[in-house]
DNA sequence: CTGAAAGCGCTTACAG
DNA sequence: CTGAAAGCGCTTACAG
């Protein structure tokens, strides 16, 4: 049924290691007549070798997993593009492993992917790992290279990619003073996910270069998405403590956050200024639009991607760091205050 | 180097066929001890068999491959993340390919999954495919299963996945008369991507049934993003002819016409209501929230997933075919008029 | 320049 | 109840 190489080293009249060599571009110069012989069988064929047969022998899968908490999050779709852009222009493809955040599931894709053979592994991660994966003997041997994206969470001393988180939100907060306001608040995320410490440190420590003091009550906690957003600003309203801005730790927080202002009967930028942190494209839509820190989360899937190939072609060498600029996005939801 | 199953057939005193039996809960009975003691080396030595070399003898990959055009539109997210869901419960991995719209890819790595022996593919997309996919000896000869996600516009008789389109803006349409709309406006999509012809026919037909004559000038097409919905939004604000509601064929879109509207200097739902089609999240947390058709994207992506392991372990069987239900989400953005 | 043979690590008739 | 042997479809020394 299935036609193996050896049809078509039947049928162009040479032996199997004949096709194999000249189908791999292998050593031994063939006669240009052989060559074009076999080629021309393959062709008239169709033949592709088994990928499986080929695999068992060269070890070399093409293929890398990539797992991650939730693939509906703009963040890690947009991570996933990034890396699939780079494997794709050198033959590699993902299986892709979507946690919904069950620390479990992680640990059980991980071991599977491994089993599969892939020839790396991307762990996008809010967790602090398990020594099952991080001391994996096939990790630890080199055999299969991790690559992480979790800010930084896990201590290692290669493979670490990272934003300038703390720049970018330092950045927005001058931004702030500059433009005249003085009480800030802070939604920041809540403690059982991504720890985005350097965001709020950035908004802290760029308060104290200012000589503005911190007002713990105008910091709140909240999850990380829309809903958080609505429902942390909401907290942050009802204190009655006025404030003219606030800085998000993210863009879905601040698309919230607008909400809640609005229901308040007030008004972005002129009751309150809001920056957000991603640049989603989304927010320049947003009415008015936000004002936002960009991160480059598809560049830094992208290079994910080509560290990842790196490893695998160059063992030896060490994964690369690199750190990428935020960039901070001005439009129209800060007010200048005039005082 | 690596453990095999000739060294747990040593280890454990046994032949390699005997390993291979129970590992695998095959026909003959052996002895409580025998197997046992096979369980017991095979953990001792942390035994997994050899993926790849299983493979070729079994020809079961346990993996599927899925093509998206763009793993960042929330659409396809959302359909990953519900097929996901459903290979994992039953051991399969997906190989995720991301076209990023490109037709020539979307070929390409149809080729390659199958030379990866995948055991079925499911597409989506918004394309008449090549007969190089549809008719692709091992589609045809039932070996790989492919499941289309392209709202029935390739031609087949089985494994259709739909949903209630048409119904769902037929709704959504007579909710806007029974509150007292007339002139009623409809951003449609562009011509070259997906065709949603189901969604502005299921609008005329209910302007047709109710009496309510069509005018064309309110209908303008633009692409099915915020940026499209802005710009067709704005188009349609230029003309001068006075609407009281919009019906736009996805929540991007909306978000879109919420800006353009706005920035007229008008307001939702007051001066123009405005209702969407997706059910996003986000939606429930625009200003106002967003009267919307929701659609079960999750459910149809964990159904393809249903059945495309069912056409995996029963080839024979034909592919049923599954309609979805679509939900009208009645929330702040359509005015009630009083005349 | 080319081929016979061994071997990758499994599973599966087949025989006993 | 268990094992020797063939075979899956390749690639890779090795020999000539």
């Amino acid at each position: 049924m299935k036609i193996t190489i050896r049809d078509i080293a039947e049928a162009a009249g040479v032996s199997t290691t004949t096709v194999s060599q000249i189908l791999n571009n292998k050593g031994s110069r063939f006669s240009e007549e052989t060559r074009a012989k076999v080629m021309e069988t393959v062709k008239k064929f169709n033949y592709q070798p088994d990928f499986f047969a080929q695999n068992m022998i060269t070890k070399k899968s093409k293929t890398i997993g990539m797992i991650v908490p939730d693939v509906t999050d703009f963040f890690f779709s947009k991570l996933i593009e990034g890396v699939e852009a780079y494997l794709n222009s050198f033959g590699y493809m993902m299986l892709l492993c979507n946690t919904s955040h069950d620390k479990l599931l992680e640990e059980k894709y991980f071991e599977e992917l491994l089993r599969r053979s892939v020839e790396g592994i991307i762990i996008a991660t809010p967790n602090m790992l398990n020594d099952t994966i991080t001391k994996h003997p096939k990790v630890q041997g080199k055999k299969v290279p991790l690559l992480l994206m979790d800010l930084g969470k896990n201590p290692r001393n290669e493979g670490k990619l990272l934003v300038e988180e703390y720049q970018g939100v330092y950045d927005a907060t001058k931004y702030l003073i500059d433009n005249g306001h003085r009480t800030i608040a802070f939604l920041r995320e809540v403690g059982d996910y991504y720890q985005l410490s350097e965001r709020i440190t950035g908004f802290l420590n760029c308060l104290e270069d200012y000589g503005i003091e911190e007002d713990d009550r105008l910091i709140e906690s909240s999850p990380l998405d829309i809903q958080g957003g609505y429902q942390g600003a909401n907290r942050l309203l009802e204190k009655n403590i006025p404030f003219t801005a606030l800085v998000c730790t993210n863009d879905q927080m601040a698309i919230g956050a607008y909400q809640a202002i609005t229901e308040a009967g007030l008004k972005v930028p002129d009751d309150i200024s809001v920056i957000g942190f991603d640049g989603l494209e989304i927010t320049r839509y947003m009415s008015p639009a936000l004002t936002t820190v960009y991160q480059p989360i598809y560049d830094v899937g992208y290079t994910a991607g080509e560290f990842i190939i790196g490893a695998i072609e160059k063992p030896a060498s060490k994964i690369p760091n690199k750190t990428f600029p935020t960039k901070l996005l001005i439009r129209d939801s800060v007010k200048q205050l005039t005082d």
